[in-house]
DNA sequence: TTATAAGTTGATAACGTTGTCAATTGAGTC
DNA sequence: GACTCAATTGACAACGTTATCAACTTATAA
């Protein structure tokens, strides 16, 4: 910038002065100054001009994931990056792995950065070590599980209430023996989904029978596993819910394996790409994690933008899909 | 830092000293300064800390993708993401939509953010643009596909020889008449693996039939569209290469659509999830993003290290995944 | 003409940190 | 007791930029 400077014939403040659109600034000057940028190839220094600037603003943001490469998560990340690309905001992204000590370390290394919000899918359940850094003026704005003991912006799907659409589903196409497969029960919304399982059967008055249920299952593979378990009981399952994305997969990788997929009724949570063309497509409760991304975004920026007012919390419903398998009577 | 150096009772330079785990401080005032920047909550900005040190490394580099949330890439940002957290270092990604204006101007930037080093799936063709940059001392590496008028790492798929592999394969199971579904001829990998088609069906003596042929097809829908549209010809194709992973789902779903999905063959281009459950399931070539993402991660990281020898360009191999859609005869 | 205002430009300090180099201390050696 | 050496600490400048404020130029009004 002091080359450019000497060699437009200029002070350094005037550089600075076109380089950030301010007004002040004579055509002929400016001319000069855009010549000399181009001819010594200049490139501005966002990271020195932030320091400086009175707003300290990095024009960065960091997102924290479960794994940037599942569906779900990826999805919710695009979003946030149009949302911030239109105002000229870079996305860090980083994936937890539903690992607390993860969580921690990615978001202190997006904090020592200095990012000017944060848009966290949580794994960990205290958040209070959060406090320190939203005094000291970062935004964020949680997504798909709440906040633990910290009060800030939230985007929730509605996983009891959807589990209950899903099940009350197969409940009415005749089912009384409904299989269960759940996440990690660390995992906020796994228990909420299992709240609404098990509220929909007492809703029907169906009792709820241990056996049928299997918790703490993560994966496609253990999905799978399970899957055979419980269809090798004495009684077994008529139908099955499935209460996440790769769970839904592992369940239906099994019952067409033991070709049971057009004996056994399936609705699972979450939409599972591909989900139409199997025979039968697969019947989901979807989320809507475009949506999500984008009110997370929005709502991170206006509180970047100064917005003090109290917490938000959004909850963005979900949405019944049939395609068969839910469909499948008993 | 200067309040952390007052409570302490020390030097501003020593509490730097501190901070970076440099061997020359006593213990005693160590953990005084230790207690300090607890008891004060003090955080450490990275961004002033790599304005003055010698080596200006930020810590960060800039991944530029296809789209963050299509499989592909988000399996190479994963893969990415993992090697680079290893050694300290965040991810910023973004997506380019295969467009050569966002390309540079995420680019632009990344680097105005001093990244020490980019990753790049290239949209555009020229890439003299970034000639400067790595004059400045910018380390970049190419995925998937190479880059333009620049000579750096890449790290790609053999994708003719993958399609011809494919391509082979449905001769082999006695088709002639073999449609081709191809994405826009602006993407370097699109046109190696038409050039694969046209190569295995000469030297399999099999004349070319433009009408088998579809061009710049984007997409899922216009996938399901010009499949529909290869169908009805009044000599139809016996078996379909479909060149790219949502044009292999378009296909897919048309064929369903027309129940003819257990008549004409399916060949694909790059893995579908899912693949294993159709009827059949869906057969491929297969690419590897995941160690994709790695040995470019790693490359680019031995770059940054200082690695100045000659570039770098390696070719991952594909794999052919026979689910049975590949192998129904004509 | 002079006073005033508006429009340009520059000198200087500062953002939070680390590199350089010099000063201080204490121990060991002859 | 004088010397050397290593270990520890601090003063100061500098990284690339922008905020502040003062100075200058030109135009306009009285």
């Amino acid at each position: 910038m002091r080359e450019v400077a000497a060699l437009a014939g200029v002070s350094l403040k005037t550089v600075s002065r076109v380089i950030n659109a301010e007004p002040a600034v004579s055509d002929e000057v400016r001319s000069r100054v855009v010549g000399a940028i181009q001819r010594l190839d200049y490139r501005h220094d966002h990271g020195a001009s932030s320091l400086r600037r009175s707003d300290r603003k990095t024009s960065t943001i960091g997102v924290l994931l479960e794994d940037v490469a599942n569906p779900f998560s990826s999805a919710l990340h695009r979003e946030i990056e149009d949302v911030a690309l239109r105002r000229g905001v870079l996305v860090l992204a980083g994936s937890s792995d539903e690992d607390e000590a993860r969580e921690q370390q990615l978001i202190a290394a997006f904090t020592s950065r200095r990012v000017d919000g944060l848009i966290i899918v949580p794994a960990s359940h205290d958040h209070s070590y959060l406090l320190s850094e939203r005094r000291a003026g970062t935004s964020m704005v949680f997504v798909d599980r709440p906040p633990g003991f910290l009060d800030a912006d939230s985007i929730l799907t509605d996983n009891q209430a959807g589990t209950r659409q899903g099940v009350g589903h197969l409940i009415a196409h005749g089912h009384r023996r409904i299989g269960y497969l759940g996440d990690l029960m660390t995992i906020t919304t796994a228990t909420e989904r299992y709240r609404g399982y098990e509220q929909e059967l007492a809703a029907a008055s169906i009792g709820l029978d241990p056996q049928l249920v299997r918790l703490n299952v993560h994966g496609i593979d253990r999905a799978d596993a399970a899957t055979v378990e419980l269809l090798k009981l004495t009684e077994p399952p008529s139908a099955l819910f499935t209460s996440q994305n790769l769970l839904t997969i592992g369940a239906s990788r099994a019952l067409h394996r033991l070709d049971l997929h057009r004996r056994i009724a399936l609705v699972g949570f979450d939409d599972v790409l591909l989900g139409d063309l199997l025979e039968p497509g697969i019947t989901v409760i979807a989320q809507d994690p475009s949506t999500m991304g984008r009110k997370a975004a929005e709502q991170l920026f206006r509180r970047i933008d100064g917005d003090q007012s109290a917490s938000v919390h959004l909850v963005v419903p979900t949405r019944l899909i049939t395609r068969g398998s839910g469909e499948i009577r008993r």
